[in-house]
DNA sequence: ATCACAGATAAAAACGTTTAACTTCATTGT
DNA sequence: ACAATGAAGTTAAACGTTTTTATCTGTGAT
């Protein structure tokens, strides 16, 4: 028993594959009657597109391809894991379409380049995402120059207009930062990602933007750029906890830099609420659990991945950049009160 | 200029698309002198092999299907995220390869089973790869009985024998339990992951056994089964320390637990190391930034991942099952002595 | 000189689909 | 009455491979 094809059903009905191939897509070039008398028969002998050919025939993959920036095997740190949530968002948003999510993990952004560039010139996808964008990102650019549709998680600055998906960091923090200072904190650290990201740019400049506000000085020691793993949190607050100064909050870009701050917390004999409050952006709904529980804006990864999918598929579609941008406002859910309490 | 096809090669050389074809493949049918001038001609026109007419002639697809389960996009817990770190490593594993790994995210079991059974009969993939194996695994029988290559991430029991890869998880337990008696431990809660899956089945039995050898009584009270979230360490940290004879030992089947369980403690003002001591299982080198640090069995989830996509590459090639089999011993790493100091 | 044979290459068919070009037939407008 | 129009189908080619079968060429044996 083979597996049936277009020519089965044709056989089936005595109708030709030319009018059962348009019949299944919906071609106005066939009768009404006709078309369901051929839905009938492919349902009869349960007949399933083969994409093979129509991939040979019309150059189309049905594949998006997800480029995945990760640490390379050896390094084991704790990273990039909100990436498990971002691709099953992304997958189940293309549940319904003939679509599939297709990895490609690469270790650098010059990889990820790379793999671009493959991807776009030898057709190996209909659609890309990629993440990790920077304020001018040679990607974007790459792909638009070859009207490849893609989506991105995260903006560009000085890229053309392109579909993308993104937390609302500038707002985030300038929120952030005129809570913590109305709760008397003078002393604001900012762990950063690396400066190369948009989002690095993002923050920062908001974080300026609030001190100014604020009438207050912008300390370059204590803002750190780096990769956000816990070690990261953790060796910037040890550093920074014995500045003559030292920071009363700190502002962690995600939850394993928060972590680790947690961490240097302990190493340094500090606690939390009476010489210092951590803050943090939390995609994965983690920062409830820390000991104490900590005040965060919180954006379930959910969102922006179903986003994702949802965008790639309307650009491939053919749907201009201009409609698919949107910027996400991540809920602040405070779980302390991040004033300090000098007791003891 | 569209891209070079067999066919360019053709031209090129004057020979026939069909020598062409051979020479690109090594068959023995054609003599090293032509295979010479067709690569030559092939690395100049820059050709690469089209896929999709290999895909409809051959019926290969090179995908390798990983199944990944993570709750719905609803659910908002922190499970399932060294998922990322697990496709990346298959990823690699196959980067030489012409293989990817396309990924088919579902919410349960039934949906998974429902996804591999189409994914088998219609050939959407020449691999799959699995996880959370159950000790009587229907998915196993059903790749078994179409003969249809696979690699499991776990063990199963009452399966025919088949490909897979696991962390050892009696040993672990035994070793576990073993060195917590030794410091004194009587009452050692265990955090386990669903009895339906092996390894919450093996850990069990090897709990178990670690009493009964140690002369100690089994109090059901002390072992709890559910999805491993930082609420389940949570919820049962919290419950086991009300108990009026509590544990003074709590062994994390992962670092989410683990972390959950030192929100419980918070919750309880139960302090680490005077109260009782938490042990994991760690995937993803966090348990060093736990405050304190605690003491883990480590596997870096890059060395299953590796073999995972080794294996299954072996498999589509053919090579029978029983020499793909691993366990793998995680690393014990101590990080605190684990005796209780009841000072104060 | 002829034959058989092997080695090397070529020709052709096939995989499942889409689509441009064509045919057929009924309907319409004059 | 008849050409023009349009609707509904059909034919056939094409996408890039692999593979079966056929063809050709030269060698060595008879």
């Amino acid at each position: 028993m083979q597996r049936p094809t277009i020519k089965t059903i044709a056989r089936e009905t005595g109708l030709s594959i030319a009018t059962v191939s348009k019949a299944l897509k919906h071609s106005p070039q066939v009768r009404p009657e006709t078309r369901a008398i051929v839905l009938d028969a492919a349902e009869r002998v349960g007949y399933e597109l083969n994409l093979h050919g129509v991939q040979l025939r019309t150059g189309k993959t049905y594949q998006v391809a997800a480029i995945m920036t990760a640490p390379g095997p050896k390094e084991n740190e704790w990273e990039g894991v909100e990436y498990a949530q971002l691709l099953s968002g992304i997958s189940w948003a293309l549940e319904e379409s003939p679509y599939r999510v297709s990895l490609y993990a690469v270790r650098d952004f010059e990889e990820s380049q790379e793999t671009i560039r493959q991807i776009v010139s030898m057709k190996k996808a209909d659609g890309i995402i990629i993440s990790g964008t920077r304020a001018d990102d040679p990607r974007i650019r790459l792909m638009q120059e070859a009207e490849f549709p893609f989506v991105t998680y995260g903006m560009s600055i000085h890229n053309a207009p392109h579909a993308y998906v993104d937390a609302d960091n500038a707002q985030m923090i300038r929120l952030s930062m005129a809570r913590l200072i109305e709760r008397g904190h003078r002393r604001i650290a900012l762990l950063n990602p690396k400066e190369q990201f948009t989002y690095g740019v993002v923050r920062l400049e908001s974080y300026r933007k609030a001190l100014e506000e604020a009438g207050l000085p912008y300390d370059p020691a204590l803002v750190a750029h780096g990769r956000l793993t816990p070690a990261f949190g953790r060796e910037n607050v040890v550093s920074m906890s014995a500045l003559a100064d030292p920071p009363t909050a700190y502002i962690c870009a995600n939850e394993a830099t928060a972590l680790g701050a947690f961490s240097g917390f302990h190493a340094r004999g500090l606690v939390h609420g009476r010489d210092a409050v951590i803050n943090a952006t939390d995609d994965l709904n983690v920062s409830q659990y820390f000991a104490p529980p900590i005040t965060s804006y919180y954006l379930p990864i959910g969102e922006p991945s179903a986003l994702l999918g949802k965008f790639i598929l309307r650009r491939m579609e053919g749907e201009p950049p201009a409609a698919l941008q949107t910027l996400l406002m991540p809920d602040l859910i405070e779980r302390s009160d991040d004033r300090l309490r000098p007791e003891r």
